[in-house]
DNA sequence: GCTTGACCCTCTAGTTACTGGAAGGCTTAT
DNA sequence: ATAAGCCTTCCAGTAACTAGAGGGTCAAGC
């Protein structure tokens, strides 16, 4: 198939898909008029990709998911061990965010938001 | 001052700082030798800058927040806009990051992650 | 046979917010 | 005189695409 339909079937742009190629990610064979010809088994490794970047991997992480997924011979633990290191990052990124929050809301909450210039948020940045 | 004494009081890196002057975020004086010149009130200006970004506002939304901040008639509504507008990203991100988080938990979990090549994490994301 | 429109191609540049490094000037002390 | 330490600018790279220009291909309709 044609990458409009590759793409329609993977839930990636056909920008990205290219994208992908060009850093060799995935590789589709080309047909004589130069247009990519997509496999069955290319979609499915295309969807395995944009579940994994939606599941917040990044594209390195995806490389290596992708190459022990095309390994039968990997152990799962190697696989276990990216999925883990992942989930710190995560957990990291949460505990950021929560902070950022809270701080930020008690500012917002405090200020009054109205005409007048007495702002307590600009003040707190301020210190 | 020069630039080092006006990294360490803003705990902005030197490279950084100058990035902020090369996009007009903030403009220091210059000495006949070329070297920047900080004043106390730029580098009040540096950390409004670092606290900022540091609450996960983008460089955009200093750029907002300093030029609220240099006008001494603004409303505070301006500034509480632009606040709630981030707390709702942030709030975006924190329901993403918390379904990723949940979503590999599981997976992690049913890998057994042995030597073994069966694995629950490839599985899943190959659908 | 020609045109129109949908589809495909490559290539360059822009995005965000810096960071690293090269090449070179200034200042101060030894 | 020279070395160390600070300062300057400029260029390139990072992550993961996205936008757009300029141009080829293909099928349908007149």
């Amino acid at each position: 198939m044609k990458i409009r339909e590759a793409s329609l079937q993977s839930e990636l742009s056909e920008k990205t898909i290219r994208y992908y190629e060009d850093i060799g990610l995935v590789a589709a064979d080309r047909r004589e008029n130069g247009y990519r010809d997509f496999s069955a088994e290319d979609v499915h490794r295309l969807r395995f990709l944009a579940r994994a970047r939606r599941l917040g991997f990044t594209v390195d992480d995806c490389r290596q998911l992708l190459s022990l997924y095309n390994d039968k011979e990997r152990a799962s633990k190697d696989v276990k061990q990216i999925a883990k290191a992942h989930l710190d990052e995560i957990d990291q990124k949460l505990t950021e965010l929560t902070e950022m929050k809270q701080t930020l809301e008690v500012l917002v909450k405090r200020c009054s938001g109205n005409e007048r210039p007495d702002c307590p948020i600009l003040n707190d940045l301020a210190q």
